[in-house]
DNA sequence: GCCAACGTTGGC
DNA sequence: GCCAACGTTGGC
């Protein structure tokens, strides 16, 4: 069984579409503790929803892990090795039908949703249960 | 453009 | 160790 998370992208930084494009992309940047502790938790094979924050606001499609935690090449020169870490993921396939926030948050079935409860946590952990109900709310066949 | 949530910094 | 000030994220 993988773990699932979602990862969030402002589309003007970097879109699903660049994902598509790139294929295996590495996720860095991620410059919180909680955010880096789930980014090293992260195993091959795992899965994330691939979220757009602020324009769109909804969850576009599915990225793999293909690469574990290693030091983010995006550190700035003061920080120690060890400090932040990124991954690589590779889109798996666009969601049919996105996912927005406004569904999230009002369906009962996702009560107490990472996205929601710790909203400015840009890398989240997504239960089994939920992440196969947003599949199905998406039109997502794994 | 505003604001809530929250992390970080620095004075004491 | 406390807390005010400030910066950032991200929704609205």
């Amino acid at each position: 069984m993988p773990n699932y998370w979602l990862v969030k992208s402002e589309p003007d930084a970097f879109s699903w579409d660049q994902q598509v494009a790139n294929r295996i992309e590495p996720w860095t940047g991620v410059r919180n503790h909680m955010a880096k502790n789930n980014l090293k938790s992260m195993r091959l094979g795992d899965l994330a929803f691939f979220y757009h924050s602020n324009i769109g606001r909804e969850i576009v499609g599915v990225v793999e892990i293909v690469r574990e935690a290693y030091p983010d090449p995006s550190m700035e020169p003061t920080a120690k090795p060890q400090d932040w870490v990124a991954v690589d993921m590779q889109a798996r396939a666009p969601l049919p039908h996105p996912v927005t926030l406004a569904t999230i948050k009002s369906d009962p079935a996702l009560a107490g949703i990472a996205l929601i409860r710790l909203s400015r946590l840009s890398v989240c952990p997504i239960s089994p249960e939920h992440w196969a109900h947003i599949c199905t709310l998406g039109g997502y066949r794994a």
